[in-house]
DNA sequence: AGCACGCCGACT
DNA sequence: GTCGGCGTGCTC
């Protein structure tokens, strides 16, 4: 019989199965994970086993070397597949995801390093080793086969003391499969909290009862549950999860990254008790990974909790899948494969029949419009449950706050309720938006800002060149020295930062106490959780922060939120800045007053009509939706329309213009010829032109993303293959949430 | 990515 | 002659 096995390779000219014979002595099925021998090389390379056949094509086939006691299902190869074609990227790049943490050959050693109690063990029996020892040519080998025969349960560390070598050449022996590591199991569970007093059932009132009653487990579907902060999503999900749990299946719920703190947790293990659940995040340590991945596998846990990757999580029997704060961008990864939790999810409860529920007090514009085409079920939860008020909102115009004569980050009136705030022993957030790390031109007296008169998107400064550039379309003009609406020399450059402003409270305000968080602050494992913690437990008068700090988090004695300037948002240079903005602001607002104190909310911006901040100030999500609908149709923007970057890179200056213009030649020729109905925009430098020593240019097409579409720009990377000369390298990404 | 093959200049 | 520099191309 004959194996196809992908090779565990990022490089684009692997990307296809090879043929193995399956020699007698191995059993082996779909999804087993192999070492094969490829090429001239001296050790073996790992693969994974995606299809068996009788025959194969090719003559002088090598046999499979050896199988790992390890083996992935066949709906993971499909999802990779799928992934692979839609994300441009490797098969393996995929299929990576999925397997048993820490037993990828890149991660072996650092697996070692992060649990110290490994226990390395022979991986044959005792003859055969003897005689392979007799063929071994390094003296070096025989002699740390010689020392792990007498002495099991050594760690790698010391095996290499002893026998005088260094880990690497274990590694090497692992590798091809002379030695194997077993990795000693610990429960040790992080996050999960076992005391916590156990909750039960809530009474559902007549909105979440309907929705609960319109969703069919046994039956599948894509939903939408819009409610709004306090609305009583969590209970919904609790209780879906119960009736999957009656079956004995599993169910997945993604929450953001920055929401998976023990308060989360805790909802879930007091409702369903620690055994039963697992935590799965980026900030596991490896040895933490493999236990809670472990513990999903074997069929112990049925609630998987996580992260964007825990939607790889290898549950058996899976029956539900719930992404919380659907429109998070934190569902996007930013790595190969740059895959969409969402779409991948859907992917999976579409291929397996079960339901998808999506829930958000701001969904994604495009998962709403989802539900207009009938494509998803819509679900509101209008009241909040436990009967606190909304936040009163109030907006403050920067402009004016400068005609009298106040050029601070703080107003006047925000001052004022801070300092009474400070006096009743209430808490305060600051909240800085500063995404994007982009400056843009706005003029202080009007609020005008420069826009791209093609894309309606605000233009970047870019500081080198001293130009504003556009990101979508590469659009460029120079700085003007007066505003173009009202001729005033007040236009200044905008982007902000926390330091500033922690300086400006000190002196305004400078008995209280205030606490920062940002990415300067944030950095060590739960160094976040520890500022929040601080912040609540020692009731620190103000809080500074950027855009971690609206997320999920409940505060109950703050009852003030600042938010420094509004426009930063409104001016990325991105076609989602109103729904960001929007999204952003309802969420900041959610923070202030969620116990009985009425919260109170304070906007300071240069825009104060803009719809974005308008209805933010009523966190009236249907009437921001219908405002930006149009919009969005207008400009060809999602959901309208996709937007497909082309991202082109280079040593070489004039191999980068070469490249750029084959490509877009060769797209330009299929286009016209095939009428794909699309907008192909030229070649130009991107807004960040060059890094690390390579030129950038990269292309945006919007079209719909569809299998034609998709087709085209594999063919194009797939000839780019054919002509890849020296240093260019070329991707391609759909609706990318950063366009830089 | 590796690794071999092969073509060319430099050197015992 | 022959050693080694790295551009080119293949891996079942």
């Amino acid at each position: 019989m004959i194996a196809e096995v992908i090779i565990n390779s990022s490089v684009k000219t692997l990307n296809k199965t090879f043929d193995y014979i399956i020699p007698d002595r191995l059993k082996i099925k779909i999804g087993d994970r192999v070492f094969v021998p490829f090429g001239s090389k001296k050790t073996l390379d790992e693969g994974i086993v995606i299809a068996i056949k009788e025959k194969s094509e090719y003559e002088d086939l090598k046999e499979i070397n050896s199988i790992q006691p390890d083996s992935i299902d066949s709906e993971s190869i499909e999802l990779s597949k799928w992934m692979a074609k839609r994300y441009f990227c490797n098969i393996a790049d995929c299929l990576r995801l999925m397997l048993r943490p820490g037993t990828t050959n890149k991660n072996v050693s650092n697996r070692i390093k992060d649990r110290e109690i490994n226990v390395i063990n022979l991986a044959k029996s005792e003859e055969e080793i003897l005689d392979d020892i007799s063929n071994l040519k390094s003296e070096k080998q025989i002699k740390i086969m010689k020392f792990v025969l007498s002495n099991p349960d050594k760690t790698r560390q010391e095996i290499a003391e002893f026998t005088n070598t260094s880990v690497g050449i274990i590694n090497t022996l692992i590798k091809n499969n002379l030695l194997k590591v077993d990795v000693a199991k610990v429960n040790r569970t992080p996050l999960i909290n076992k005391d916590v007093e156990p909750t039960f059932d809530l009474e559902l009132n007549e909105e979440q009862k309907e929705a609960i009653d319109s969703i069919d487990i046994d039956f599948g579907g894509e939903f939408l549950l819009y409610g709004i902060t306090g609305s009583g999503k969590t209970e919904i999900y609790l209780q879906l999860i119960r009736q999957v749990l009656e079956r004995d299946k599993a169910s997945i719920v993604l929450v953001p990254e920055i929401s998976l703190t023990p308060q989360t947790i805790n909802r879930f293990v007091a409702r369903f008790g620690a055994e039963k659940i697992a935590v799965l995040h980026s900030k596991l340590s490896n040895g933490e990974r493999y236990d809670e991945w472990n513990k999903i596998k074997e069929g112990r846990a049925k609630i998987i909790i996580g992260a964007r990757s825990a939607i790889f999580a290898p549950a058996k029997d899976l029956g539900l899948v719930i992404i919380d704060e659907e429109h998070d961008e934190s569902y996007m990864s930013e790595m190969t494969p740059r895959y969409d939790a969402r779409d991948v999810a859907r992917f999976i409860c579409n291929s397996r029949n079960i339901p998808l529920i999506l829930g958000s007090a701001t969904p994604d514009i495009k998962s709403f419009y989802k539900t207009e085409k009938e494509e998803a079920t819509l679900l509101t939860l209008s009241k909040r449950a436990n009967n606190s008020n909304l936040p009163q909102v109030k907006i403050v115009d920067l402009k004016d706050e400068l005609k009298s004569g106040n050029n601070k980050m703080i107003s006047l009136e925000l001052k004022n309720e801070i300092a009474k705030n400070i006096e009743d022993k209430k808490q305060t957030i600051l909240f800085l938006n500063r995404r994007g790390f982009s400056t843009f031109l706005m003029c202080k007296d009007c609020g005008y800002t420069l826009k791209c008169n093609r894309c309606d998107i605000s233009l970047t400064y870019h500081k080198y060149e001293n130009r504003l550039k556009c990101h979508y379309c590469g659009h460029e003009e120079r700085v003007p020295e007066k505003c173009p609406d009202c001729g005033s020399d007040n236009i200044r450059f905008f982007g902000g930062g926390t330091q500033k402003l922690e300086e400006e409270v000190k002196t305004l305000f400078p008995e209280a106490s205030t606490i920062r968080m940002d990415v300067d602050t944030v950095s060590k494992k739960n160094s976040h959780e520890e500022i929040l913690d601080k912040f609540r437990k020692e009731n620190i008068d103000i809080l500074i922060g950027t855009q971690m700090v609206v997320k999920g988090h409940h505060f109950p004695n703050v009852t003030l939120v600042g938010v420094i300037n509004a426009d930063t948002s409104l001016n990325i240079g991105d076609f989602r800045a109103h729904e960001r903005t929007f999204q952003t602001l309802t969420q900041v607002a959610g923070r202030a007053g969620r116990e009985k104190d009425k919260g109170r909310v304070i906007i300071q911006t240069y825009n104060p009509d803009n719809y974005a901040i308008e209805f933010s100030k009523k966190q009236d999500y249907l009437s921001f939706y219908n405002t930006e609908v149009p919009i969005r149709k207008a400009l060809k923007y999602p959901p309208f329309c996709d937007i497909i970057v082309i991202n082109m890179s280079a040593k070489e200056k004039l191999e980068l213009k070469i490249l750029a213009k084959k490509l877009h030649t060769y797209l330009k020729d299929r286009v016209v010829n095939e009428k794909y109905g699309l907008l192909l925009y030229s070649p130009v430098p991107s807004p960040i032109d060059k890094i690390k020593d390579r030129y950038r240019y990269r292309m945006i097409i919007k079209c719909i993303y569809d299998d034609k579409v998709n087709n085209l720009l594999s063919d194009m990377l797939e000839l780019y293959n054919g002509f890849n000369n020296k240093t260019s390298r070329v991707s391609v990404e759909v609706n990318p949430y950063n366009m830089l």
